[in-house]
DNA sequence: CCCCTTAGAGACGCTGCGTCTCTTATTTCT
DNA sequence: AGAAATAAGAGACGCAGCGTCTCTAAGGGG
């Protein structure tokens, strides 16, 4: 009758369970990931997951730059502004595809507090690409309202929010030649 | 002994239902709204939504239009384009806010099939209001990509997805004067 | 080596979904 | 008008999943 040998503690404990989150998502998608499904497959009880998070949409949150790197550690750098924005584009759509499409609606539809650093973050990294392509002239200016600097993020968010599969690069490009280049001239 | 001396059918019936999900919208929200809720708000039964309507999803994307208006019957036409794009906004924003604002979140989470008729005719009143612009001079041409053509529209739906609250009137001036504007110069 | 934290297991009550059944009011057909 | 068909009103039912609670025992810290 042993059945365990070796109980899982805190941090390891924890990373297994986010693991779980993983899978489960994987698997059954948000939609249908339940804290007993969670639970069950990271061989633990539902008392673990409440005892860090308070319900579902925490749980996920907490799961997702588990696995996710940070995009703010991937900027692209190509030598030409086209190309750097059609990477971090494309660098989104990659971790949109990674979790599955529902976890966005899903998220939105229970998280009331959305971190507005986040967004932030994406702002930042426009305004460095933009600033690149100044210094290398391929446009006049970088100093533009921070909400023109954010629509090709945004537009692309909309998108992800939209559709419930990854987005086709063919989006991408309408994003970036069809409104953010002629945008950046229209201030320029 | 009598209880009932008339009972409702057809589309007095539906139309009493229609109603009370308006109101258990106002009343509670869109994520705690319960099929037993619009039934008894409506004084009927849950088998008589069932009938009608396969889940809460189908049920309020039926009472949508029940009360709104549809936007098409009320293209602006101001005379100059920035107000005709302002007062378009302004119109989806007093929608949202009609609703409140996380029907849209929550309907996002359960529909799965997005009719694109609905995203085809914003595009087809922002042309008709461009179409107007360069008949007066305004613009020099109303020509552009079809994802030009929508970006507010598109960024001002980011933004209800985004916030809890009605969008602020600030808002949809920047999306007109800091990215609209600009780009219609840009594809100039 | 003892104690204290907490993992693992599962029972519990509750809410809401979606189905089903039954009676009876109202409409439609003849 | 009367009979047959339709559908409303009422509520019970089984089920899934939430979030809470309790209990035992493992293993880390002093």
């Amino acid at each position: 009758m042993t059945g365990e040998q070796t109980r899982r503690r805190g941090a390891a404990l924890e990373a297994d369970i986010l693991d779980a989150v993983w899978e489960e998502l994987a698997d059954v998608g948000y939609a249908r990931l339940t804290m007993e499904g969670v639970a069950a497959r990271a061989r633990t009880g539902k008392q673990v997951l409440y005892r860090r998070w308070a319900n579902r949409a925490e749980l996920v949150k907490a799961a997702l730059p588990h696995r996710t790197g940070f995009i703010v550690d991937q900027v692209p750098d190509t030598g030409e502004l086209r190309e750097d924005l059609l990477t971090l584009l494309r660098l989104m759509v990659e971790r949109q595809r990674e979790l599955g499409p529902d976890v966005i609606r899903g998220l939105l539809a229970e998280v009331t507090d959305l971190d507005p650093k986040v967004f932030g973050i994406m702002h930042d990294i426009l305004l460095t690409l933009l600033q690149r392509a100044v210094k290398r002239g391929e446009i006049p200016t970088a100093d533009l309202p921070r909400r023109a600097v954010t629509v090709p993020a945004d537009l692309l968010r909309y998108e992800m929010v939209l559709s419930l599969d990854p987005v086709a690069d063919a989006t991408l490009v309408g994003i970036v030649d069809d409104v953010y280049l002629p945008l950046l001239a229209g201030h320029g």
